[in-house]
DNA sequence: GTCTATAATTAGATAGAC
DNA sequence: GTCTATCTAATTATAGAC
């Protein structure tokens, strides 16, 4: 028999995972509550009742999305602490490369939010990005002026053939969510951009 | 004075911008015809009379702007044809990140549209991706195993930064659409997905 | 060629029944 | 905790004046 705290508990998560694909998938504006409702299988009423209104529901998806992401990388740093810092930079990458894979839905995320200058762009980089951004300063050893361009050139160039998967397929045949070119994916760029010295 | 035919062009023009502008930021379902009119300084009746619907003015704006990125690419092509591969390469990968750098629509546009298996996919990908894509093939020489993972690298990790430039500038400060910022991404991405062999 | 007026649909938010 | 009903505003598309 389930608790009332647990009951709230499923159907928030219920809602919030519908909150994450349509958003993702059509951004903020694009997004109806009443089509997430209906992904969630509750009615329109309920998200009201749960989230208060659609800008509390879209914070809760990217909540969700981004600590999950944080939560990832926090694991592989700690796996990998004390190990060159090559092999440190290049798991890294790897992991987050297979959490991309498996969550297309954050960088069709960053991309709906990070082109416009409005309060959910400010909210995104205050909240989540500058603790990633942060790590990412202090583990990769990347020189001050080349940062943001590594920055995004890894984060673009690990993410688009997952976040960009339907015209992938269509484009050059390849399903990129196989495992096999998930792997593939994640040994090429993680050896492009961080190739070794010797 | 103005032939009609000069007017007509000249307020088609006006609208095809603003769509572009409207359909990159905020995508297909999140744009509405009369912001595009406002935006474009006309009334939301004559979006009608000269596009007929929604679907057809986003087709006359992604023409617009996929085959100014297709000439582009042509005339760098031409510009160095007989000269090696992997100048071609490089010098072709700076052209397409000078471009994307002027034009942070075509990757939002892309972005917006190459995530869903809809029709807007299915047009974009057949009518401008192919010839993209298969010029891709033709000169970069890239084993056909790696070559959906290297476009997608290339250009996820040449367009992010400026399609991404407002939360580029909260999150690290760099203004990535400066000249500067340009030249040193194009640089960087040319030399980190195409390193010399010698 | 451009605009105004409007019909039909859909949006987010609220109130209240159970 | 969940649903139904409804209000107000915004949406696309159309018809017709100038």
């Amino acid at each position: 028999m389930k608790t009332r705290a647990q009951q709230r508990k499923e159907t928030r998560q219920l809602i919030v995972e519908a909150a994450i694909r349509n958003f993702s998938d059509v951004g903020f504006h694009g997004a109806s509550t009443r089509d997430i409702a209906t992904d969630a299988g509750v009615t329109q009423g309920l998200l009201t009742y749960h989230f208060k209104n659609k800008e509390e529901l879209w914070k809760a998806a990217a909540d969700k999305i981004f600590f999950e992401l944080r939560r990832q990388l926090e694991d592989r740093q700690q796996e990998f602490a004390g190990q060159s810092e090559s092999t440190v930079v290049r798991e890294v990458t790897k992991s987050y490369i297979r959490y991309t894979a498996k969550r297309p839905e954050l960088f069709r995320f960053m991309m709906e939010e990070g082109k416009r200058p409005d309060k959910r762009m400010k909210w995104l980089v205050d909240k989540h990005l500058n603790p990633v951004y942060a790590e990412f300063t202090k583990s990769f050893g990347v020189s001050k002026p080349l940062r943001p361009h590594m920055f995004y050139a890894l984060v673009g160039a690990a993410s688009s053939i997952f976040a960009l998967a339907p015209e992938c397929k269509r484009l050059t045949g390849l399903n990129p969510l196989s495992s096999e070119a998930i792997e593939a994916h994640a040994d090429l760029i993680s050896k492009l951009l961080f190739p070794l010295k010797d």
